[in-house]
DNA sequence: TTGAAAGCGATACCAT
DNA sequence: ATGGTATCGCTTTCAA
């Protein structure tokens, strides 16, 4: 195993210019020190090819200046959730602004999930951001043990009710569309709710029940696995079958509203003339549709800047409070409702 | 500034099971060690609620066990382009096996690229891959200067020459195609060609040209900047003002084949009937498209799998091999040519 | 203003 | 087999 090269240590710098490594590390960080101290030293830095050693300053400081970002989707997340990524931006740009260093991490098997409950744990970071955690998810366990700052993008599960999240008001939100569909005179409104092991999925389902009250039928809820475009196709073959009356249908994701809008031009339907249609996430999906789709807005950007202020918060050393807040969702209308 | 929370140490451990320090860091780590102090030290661990910390390893071994995945894209690559992703998961998955944390790192702006390099250079990470380099790109000189363990994924910027890369024969698949394309009797056949600011774009373009010779007429290739939807509905439309008897296209994306089928479906043109059309990246969109896009398939997992291995073997003591690897891009024929 | 020295947490060498 | 000690690179008292 061989080592990387030797590189420049304050210490070469110190023998370099002459002086103590206390005197560089003062110019180096700020600090008291004599004009021609300070001209030497600064020229022995470029002299000796000085690269700070992160790691030491970490172990000296207790602070990495970094901070985590882990996505617990089922598999592949990168791949189809547009979300995601923005999320990952609107983190990013926002502790870049407060100089962190924002590291993301992938987890897809248990390997994984062991491995980077170490890495979290082991003090590479100050803090982390966690999308879509479950109830059972070790992460949880580490964070929690190690009273790592943290903020969870979605509902936190049950247990951890110290952790701040940042969310949206998915109930809310699918009760406002739906309640929409039914005033524009849709009698057989149907839904296609996905990922109800997860709050987001369980919630725009509980929505869609409360706005259509006692008018509700179990029978018109497809119930698919994911948020994507095959799902959509899936489920709305499903509800052909279960009503081919049907006129109007709730997809909890643009990617299903495309695949559901296939599929009713396929079956001769007309979108949204036979039938009226309505996403979730108003992803790039929605505007390239024929017709485009009227959805729900996901601010998905600020909702990964909140979740930055919330661990900086927490680095700067507020007591994280156990509330969450949920980001408003505007309703998008367009033509396929 | 709150610390975080004390916790427990190699020292903690060590006076709570009798024993010194080594002997502990023996049991950790495997040496010789009697039973009775093996199990004093297991239980003295357990008491304790010990969490090693890796800062403090990384600093004495000179080893983080980490990777960094820089992606060098022209903002939000996450966003649309689908090969990032599972590239990603190719090089996590394979930097897994070997008991490697991948950790990516976001660069959208000059700051991003600047705290970057610092990130890379501080010894948080042992090697690094970087997708999509530009000569002028700061990482690159960053790397080089350090000799930090390195791969490119994608043509490596001219200058340099020492570190190893993995890609595809973009030039190649692209002549492919475009020969195809003639064989089937296409007779005014033209390029939606992106992205001429790197490699890929410029080889796929060079391809094109290539297998056309001497028909090669400048006129039908519509340039667009990036890879996406978007830029094929104006690319497409360019090309039908250019020249509306045009029988061939080949798009340098698959998204940008979709924009080019939706455009050209608007304009009254059946795919294949009147024209034939080919894309690249074999992504979803492939797929999703009414006819399904014939395309060229990117290994974008193996890439990312060939990427991690270039870096384990220099970690373990080969020296870099400068030259590059192109790994295989079948040609899938579906329906759109 | 500066130097000397201690210490962050872990590992490895050298005696014993 | 085990303990003591030096060391990784950096920051930070404490004196001078």
């Amino acid at each position: 195993m061989p080592q990387p090269p030797k590189r420049a240590t304050v210490h070469d710098i110190a023998a370099a210019a002459g002086v103590s490594r206390g005197t560089v590390s003062r110019v180096l960080n700020g600090g008291y020190v004599s004009a021609e101290a300070r001209a030497a030293i600064e020229a022995a830095i470029l002299e000796v090819g000085y690269v700070p050693n992160t790691a030491a300053r970490t172990l000296k400081m207790r602070r990495s200046q970094a901070v985590g970002f882990v996505a617990l989707e089922p598999h592949s997340l990168f791949l189809d959730d547009p979300n995601i990524g923005a999320i990952m931006l609107g983190a990013n740009a926002a502790l870049s602004l407060a100089d962190h260093q924002m590291v993301s991490l992938v987890v897809e098997s248990a390997r994984d999930m062991e491995r980077v409950g170490r890495y979290l744990s082991g003090g590479f970071v100050d803090g982390a951001i966690v999308v879509s955690a479950r109830t059972h998810d070790p992460i949880i366990r580490v964070i929690s043990d190690l009273r790592l700052p943290a903020a969870f993008v979605g509902h936190p599960p049950d247990l951890e009710r110290t952790i701040p999240y940042v969310g949206i008001d998915n109930q809310g939100s699918a009760r406002a569309v739906t309640a929409r569909l039914a005033a524009t005179g849709r009698r057989r409104i149907g839904m296609i709710a996905a990922a109800l092991d997860r709050d987001s999925g369980i919630d725009r389902l509980a929505g869609f029940r409360a706005a259509l009250g006692a008018t509700f039928d179990p029978e018109l809820v497809a119930e698919v696995p994911h948020y994507d475009y095959g799902s959509g196709v899936k489920g709305m073959r499903l509800l052909l079958e279960r009503d081919p009356a049907i006129d109007g249908v709730f997809a909890a994701s643009d990617a299903i509203a495309a695949g559901a809008l296939e599929t009713l031009r396929e079956a001769g339907r007309t979108v949204p003339g036979d039938v009226g249609l309505v996403g979730f996430d108003d992803s790039t999906w929605a505007v390239r549709t024929q017709p485009q789709l009227s959805t729900v807005h996901q601010p998905a950007k600020e909702i990964g800047a909140v979740a930055a202020q919330l661990i900086l918060r927490q680095l700067s050393g507020e007591q994280p409070t156990p509330a969450g807040q949920l980001l408003p969702t505007p309703v998008i209308w367009r033509d396929s409702a």
